[in-house]
DNA sequence: CCTACCGATCGGTAGG
DNA sequence: CCTACCGATCGGTAGG
């Protein structure tokens, strides 16, 4: 595997755009060529397929991902602290590389089979990853005693959603949200004599 | 308008799990005449586009949605009560109707410009409805002085991302996953005297 | 990287 | 609801 050239780097970040845009089947290779002054078949030069294309995108996404936010899982601190990181960190690759994260959530699953099933096992060890850090603080008494599979996708399934309405150009800065974000989750898993929401 | 005929429903409730399991642009219309053990141009007779068809499915939803948990918002109960009966109610919404479900989060961008903004005013008043009801809690004091607007968008978000893990066929039911999502929220929500996990 | 092309399939229609 | 068809477009290739 030798690494991308030059123009591969402009047929990724181009078709991120547009498959994050229109989405994967509503984009044509030839919407692509267009996009670089190229003719259709001209991408073929540089390519094999689309589907390869689509991959190297949610690669490029999952290692962000995962790079970014899964070492601080076993970063030595406290769960509570570990998981504000978590959450800001996994934040942060979503606001900074929102045509990537959206393709990535969005289109995966028109990837072939086996590289579904490759992704399919990338998230679940993020899934895990978060898990064991709920683990972590219920066990150590800094959480209450929540199921850390739900509450684990409980924050998951909020701070993925992000890519569906956070926009650049709008009011809210990603630090903002995050630590808006953070806080929420934080002070509803946090262990209180007081009480008071209970059923 | 006229009532659907039952063929009509069969269209859509077909054309509403084709295109919830392979995307909208992904699901021709000949696959769809065949769960109907239908000829390919057979549809439409019932039909005028294939868009159509997706807006049909994509109102249902949006219609379950706003019945189901918009009038929730204005119950006489505190807001603590009336968040947590959102969202049990949304996401009975969510599991009951998958289908249809995902087709509205993930398909509805593919409807014409017209339908795009009707269903983003739709949206939009969806969202206030859970903002207010936050802003309420923090006028009453019973929450703690957050952004509503960032708040609501942390609880939507969330729920909304559900789909895309649950299944009527696994381990959690759907009133587990609404009690702790529920549970979670309210507690992160509230306001305390105690403490601790500011910065 | 272009020209010119391939077979397949798309959404949709005419006429019955 | 079927048969038979429409023009357009799809992903991809051969040969240069």
């Amino acid at each position: 595997m030798t690494q991308p050239t030059v123009r591969k780097q402009q047929i990724y970040s181009t078709a991120g755009a547009l498959f994050s845009q229109r989405g994967y089947h509503a984009t044509s290779v030839r919407d692509i060529a267009q996009e670089l002054n190229l003719q259709g078949g001209s991408l073929y030069a540089h390519i094999d397929s689309k589907e390869d294309v689509l991959w190297e995108i949610v690669q490029r996404a999952a290692a962000e991902f995962i790079e970014g936010v899964v070492p601080l899982a076993s970063a030595p601190a406290a769960a509570t602290e570990r998981l504000r990181l978590m959450i800001r960190a996994h934040l942060r690759v979503v606001t900074h590389h929102l045509d990537d994260a959206t393709v990535f959530f969005h289109e995966w699953r028109f990837l072939a089979p086996d590289r579904v099933r490759a992704v399919a096992e990338q998230r679940d060890r993020y899934e895990a990853a978060f898990r064991c850090v709920v683990e972590d603080g219920v066990g150590a008494g800094e959480f209450r005693a929540v199921d850390p599979k739900l509450a684990a996708l409980a924050v998951l399934s909020s701070v993925n959603w992000v890519y569906q309405w956070y926009r650049p150009d709008g009011p809210l800065s990603p630090e903002q949200v995050a630590d808006s974000f953070a806080d929420l989750f934080l002070r509803g898993l946090q262990a209180t004599d007081a009480g008071g929401s209970q059923r």
